[in-house]
DNA sequence: ACTCGAAAACTACCTAGGTAGTACTAACGC
DNA sequence: GCGTTAGTACTACCTAGGTAGTTTTCGAGT
């Protein structure tokens, strides 16, 4: 029973996913721990973050119970529904659908050390060898 | 005199980034020739694409020219610039700028082609040999 | 029992993307 | 010369993301 594979869109928006993300990391947490999490880089109001998870929970992105008088909140999609879900909007709307195209640009827009170079090349390999 | 490299985000929207590819292909183009090629994707008014085009322009990313009647727009913004930004987005907010996370993932979910893999095998070896 | 504080609820705004109707205007054909 | 038409201008609306103030509520501590 996978967590509901819905596989649309799946649009999040840069706060949304970072909320996500800190959900992810710790399976449950209440406003006051996301907006902690979120304190040191970006300076939103504890109701700012409490509305957004409203929001999230109305579009069914989390889920909360209730703890006494605290929500526990906790994330319905997970990381790799969201992850797919963006990767592949990019890769379609930019590259037509070619992952080649992508990581070309990818390689040729921006510099790659040595390191990471060869660390793709182990990954490329891989890949190969499970598909054989 | 390079256009304008203004290193900002850059974000567009699904349609805004359909308008630039077309403006990309043809360096030059009225709003009914814009529309003609939307056409068989999305039916879209004629007004809508107009209207896009107007606002686009007040965000710097196309300009026109006047021919008679008719408004000829071209793009401000290089799809290099708009690719990079839209990339950099993904790269960064979901695998935290680890350019290789990120092709790991691509290759993770989703099933790549034998072809794809040695085409992919190749761009790294090149990019090796540039780097060297 | 009463106050205080923390939490949620409610409400309100602003921006950007997207979509399109309506109004105006100028050129073109007859 | 006049109406049709193609084209722009203007206006409006809806949604979603983001941000936050104000109000209510409820439990805990004195």
């Amino acid at each position: 029973m996978k967590p509901q594979t819905r596989s649309g869109s799946l649009r999040v928006g840069d706060l949304q996913l970072r909320i996500l993300q800190i959900l992810w990391e710790r399976k449950e947490a209440a406003v006051a721990a996301v907006h902690e999490v979120l304190k040191p880089e970006r300076d939103l109001a504890y109701t700012t973050v409490a509305t957004m998870l409203r929001k999230m929970e109305e579009r069914s992105l989390v889920a909360h119970r209730e703890e006494g008088r605290t929500f526990l909140y906790r994330a319905l999609v997970a990381a790799e529904q969201v992850g797919r879900s963006m990767t592949d909007h990019v890769v379609e709307r930019l590259f037509e659908g070619s992952l080649a195209d992508a990581v070309s640009h990818l390689l040729r827009t921006r510099d790659v050390s040595r390191g990471e170079l060869d660390a793709l090349e182990k990954l490329i390999r891989d890949a190969k060898r499970r598909a054989k």
